[in-house]
RNA sequence: GCCUCGGUAGCUCAGGAGUAGAGCGUUUCCUUGGUAAGGAAAAGGUCGCGAGUGCGAUUCUCGCCCGGGGCUCCA
């Protein structure tokens, strides 16, 4: 990468003409621009630049930042600083990481649109560091670093402008935060402002809300799920692979499969074509580049002959790129699309990840529905926002909603916003914002409070009034015309990750309440233990087996060579909903002793009894055998 | 990514410039039991990885990797 700095008085550029064709149209604003007291950054990316490289690039740019004292950064792609330059697909997506880098410290940063000519006008400043031209390469990386490693005076310099670029970035974050406005949504439909509601019997809203705009954090603990996680051996890091990727155990295994029968059953029920489309997507795809813009994630980067792919952060891609195939008439509308994403992957910052809560590979639920217009989009969304409710007190899962508006559209539809609340029965967050920032105009979240009372987003619904443009999406309308249909994206019950990693915080929670934890019975890897008392049972407890299983149950035997009360107390570790122990008595009667972990009573049922009751408990939802041994004797311990 | 704290047996952790520690778990043997731990013995370690300073480094210094917390961000 070459980069020349120049200090300018100020600095006005125009585009012309496109230079190359594969480039995206701009817009209008985009054209054209001036700024004054800016570090104006030429920048050549050339081949073999990396993203280390980057990140190398925005510290010396950081540095001569503030050395020169610039009001503000601009980023200008000039090609003609060197001679062997990146293909334009790799140049503009490491312009992007550079142009990220560099908004860390100078969160106003402008840059310039890549692949136009573009005429400028400038004033160049005279002072000594005015002026400065930059080859930064992997081959020299290693080198420089290890320069300013020993170079103390550099040192401390940089911590100093670490210190000073804090400042500035922390009041320019505040800047931006004004832009949107907190209130809250009563149940008559009322905005209140958060510092004068009364919320009394809504704590967790409080506490959401306290989240949400102060970002203080009230106390900081390591994630209680992280160690239930390990401990029922359900899933644990790999550091084998990349941060924010795990590796899950047969019983967090079978969970998650079970998880995601139950939403995609829900989500087919309901109407919705379910696909499968590729986890890789090509950079210069017209599309695809303009989404991306959009939707600012960092992206892992895979590569295949010359070619460079991203991987998918969501299913919208291949689901746009279908519907875009489809023939549609209005009558098909509105139109569902799922796929259950095996994964998505989202590059997020190393400090960003959290046991189950956020990672860099996850699983979800993704449904785009296509709409006729509005009113079809909102009667949907708020259809979908009662799926993504009722999943939740299903799950008893708690949560707190927060709705996302551009104040525009909140206008138009107050007395449509005031109906959620109601039925909701409690109050929800509304963020206003001036200007859509997004592809949305609105959406939902519902949020879930862990232990160290941080929110995480769990189901959503968004109104997209952009993508079937980007996409070429549309449909027949009964005049015969084409049109573009509103898109929705919902996940119903967000990352099926996030949905394991909010029931395990909510066992936390129990178990601080001294409650006994435990899943759902349909969730439980081992639905019943069978224990006998002694070896003379063994034959007998096989049949027990091999019955329970016929009948659609995961039952497994205790063989091991230990005393009952041992084994009793290593099935209640394991949150094992219910335990038979089996000795002359019940061999005899063929009535099994039963202890429900529910209530801690026993009971003595028949064994049609008491697969009848994990039926029961198990109702309309799906069934996956348990994938482990079924004798104790046999299974490893994870 | 930045700041900060941590990484010692399969797990949870103690220790600390001079032969590496406990509990649980594992293996073997004894024990055949009525609803949360029966007994004994044995095995088990490159003290996260790599450099540096010491006669000597698991211990001190630096770098890297992995994890927790904070900032930022989200499904």
């Amino acid at each position: 990468m070459r980069i020349l700095e120049l200090h300018c008085d100020y600095f006005s550029y125009k585009t012309e003409k496109k230079a190359l064709k594969s480039v995206a149209d701009i817009k209008e604003e985009e054209k054209a621009g001036r700024v004054e007291n800016v570090l104006v950054v030429f920048t050549s990316i050339e081949e073999g630049d990396t993203a280390e490289v980057a990140k190398k690039a925005a510290l010396e740019i950081r540095k001569n930042f503030l050395e020169v004292k610039a009001k503000t950064i601009l980023l200008h792609p000039y090609a003609h600083l060197s001679s062997k330059l990146a293909r334009p697909a790799e140049a503009v997506y490491m312009l992007g990481e550079l142009y990220l880098e560099i908004k860390n410290f100078a969160p106003d940063a402008h840059k310039s649109p890549f692949g136009y000519y573009k005429s400028f006008e400038m004033r160049c400043k005279g002072h000594p560091l005015a002026e400065l031209s930059k080859t930064i390469t992997s081959e020299n990386l290693e080198r420089t670093l290890e320069k300013a490693g020993k170079d103390a005076v550099l040192e401390v310099s940089l911590s100093k402008s670490q210190a000073e670029a804090d400042v500035v970035s922390q009041s320019l974050a505040t800047e931006s935060k004004m832009k949107s406005h907190f209130h809250i949504l009563d149940l008559d439909g009322k905005l209140h402002d958060i510092q004068n509601f009364n919320f009394g019997s809504f704590g967790g809203l409080a506490e959401f809300a306290e989240y949400e705009t102060k970002k203080v954090r009230s106390y900081s603990e390591e994630p209680p799920h992280i160690k239930i996680m390990k401990e029922q051996a359900l899933v644990d890091y790999e550091p084998a692979s990349d941060s924010g990727h795990f590796s899950w155990r047969p019983k967090g295994a079978l969970m998650k499969k079970l998880l995601e029968k139950a939403i995609t059953d829900i989500v087919v029920d309901y109407g919705a074509m379910q696909v499968e489309t590729p986890i890789m997507y090509d950079f210069e795809h017209p599309a695809l580049k303009k989404y991306l813009n959009r939707f600012p994630a960092r992206q892992y980067v895979v590569k295949s002959d010359n070619k460079e792919f991203f991987l998918r952060f969501a299913a919208c891609f291949g689901q746009f790129i279908m519907a875009h195939s489809l023939t549609i008439s209005h009558r098909h509308l509105p139109l569902k699309i799922y796929e259950l994403t095996h994964y998505s992957f989202r590059r997020e910052q190393s400090g960003e990840l959290a046991g189950l809560k956020r990672l860099r590979a996850f699983s979800m639920p993704d449904m785009h529905t296509l709409c006729r217009d509005f009113e079809s989009a909102k009667n949907e969304f708020e259809s979908q926002f009662h799926k993504c409710r009722q999943w939740n007190e299903d799950m008893e899962i708690p949560f707190e909603t927060a709705f996302r508006v551009q104040e525009d559209f909140f206008n138009e539809n107050k007395e449509w916003y005031s109906k959620f609340a109601k039925s909701l029965g409690k109050p929800i967050l509304l963020e206003l914002f001036k200007e859509r920032y997004a592809y949305f105009i609105t959406k939902f979240e519902m949020n879930f409070i862990d232990n160290a009372r941080k929110a995480s987003g769990l189901s959503t619904v968004q109104i997209d009034v952009e993508n079937s443009e980007t996409f070429d999406i549309a449909f027949t309308d009964e005049d015969g015309k084409k049109k573009r249909p509103l898109i929705l994206h919902a996940s119903i019950p967000g990352a099926i990750e996030r949905v394991i990693y909010a029931l395990l915080e909510l066992n936390a929670m129990k178990m601080k309440e001294g409650k006994t934890p435990m899943f759902p019975v349909w969730l439980s890897p081992t639905q019943i233990r069978i224990v006998p008392l002694s070896e003379k049972q063994n034959k007998f407890c096989e049949k027990l087996l091999k019955d329970l299983k016929q009948m659609g149950i995961r039952a497994d035997f205790d063989d091991r060579q230990e005393t009952m009360q041992k084994k009793v107390r290593d099935a209640e570790k394991e949150w094992i909903p219910y335990v038979a122990v089996v000795g002359d008595k019940e061999e005899a009667s063929g009535n099994l002793s039963v202890r429900i972990r529910k209530n801690g009573n026993n009971a003595q049922l028949s064994v049609s009894e008491i697969a009848q009751l994990i039926k029961n408990e198990s109702l309309n939802r799906p069934f996956e055998k348990l994938p482990l041994q079924d004798k104790l004797s046999l299974r490893p311990i994870f």
